[in-house]
DNA sequence: TATTTATATAGTAATCATTCCTATTACTAT
DNA sequence: ATAGTAATAGGAATGATTACTATATAAATA
């Protein structure tokens, strides 16, 4: 894979904020940089990146979202603002029951919970 | 809410699968009923058939099915053949680790576990 | 450094799922 | 049966994503 500029942007884009952005969010934010790139330039390095193992994409209902933190998390969804908050929870303990229970081998887990965040107190 | 023939068909389509149909799918089966009924007419009543309790929404990636199931549960999705299969992880843990250490009310759990089913072991 | 070669890009068109719009149809209460 | 209103069919509009293609550019070579 050849060295682009606009990929390295893209990277950075990603690497410098925790909102777990949509592709739209980030190439909003590297037209400032480079003003003529292209959507089509940010969904195919957005690609490129997660194949490479630098990011991956998470679904937020139907819209896809790009997070840097390759950890095994899961994510809080919050109804109101619709933030998506990044928590620690991984039971290994699932993993093993659906092995067993299911006979699934699971690559991966993907946990969304859905809530309202403490920004939203009600007084 | 007005009885409809249409909403009638569509919801007893979803409840006669176990295979998380896609809007299009619902689709195709109905016009083996209804011919000339329309796509619009299909996402408008599962809307209302969600609201009404009797269906949910689940996202596949960033495509929508429907499931008839209203009981918590969640899903195995089949890297390999794409099948979505009910399971019963429920740990009701969660929602309580989650509201003392993250201080966030939860509505829903939505989990899926990615990985390979029981039809693709290999010899 | 200049030349070559191939890959990445910009810009635009196409696609796909989903929603919106509107004239027409058809439940349902009177 | 009729009026009133909600639901429909059909098609247009939208929004996210992917595909296409001529041009630009990274990087290997002379």
């Amino acid at each position: 894979m050849r060295y682009s500029q606009q990929r390295e942007t893209i990277r950075e884009i990603v690497y410098s904020t925790n909102t777990h952005p949509t592709a739209d969010w980030i190439f909003g934010r590297a037209k400032r940089t480079i003003p003529n790139i292209s959507l089509g330039t940010v969904y195919r390095n957005l690609k490129c990146l997660e194949e490479m193992g630098e990011l991956r994409t998470i679904f937020d209902g139907s819209i896809a979202r790009y997070d840097w933190n390759m950890d095994p998390h899961d994510h809080l969804k919050c109804k109101v603002c619709g933030d998506l908050f990044d928590v620690q929870l991984m039971d290994e303990g699932i993993q093993s029951t659906v092995r067993k229970k299911y006979k699934f081998e699971v690559d991966n887990v993907e946990m969304t919970i859905v809530g309202t965040c403490n920004k939203h107190k009600e007084k």
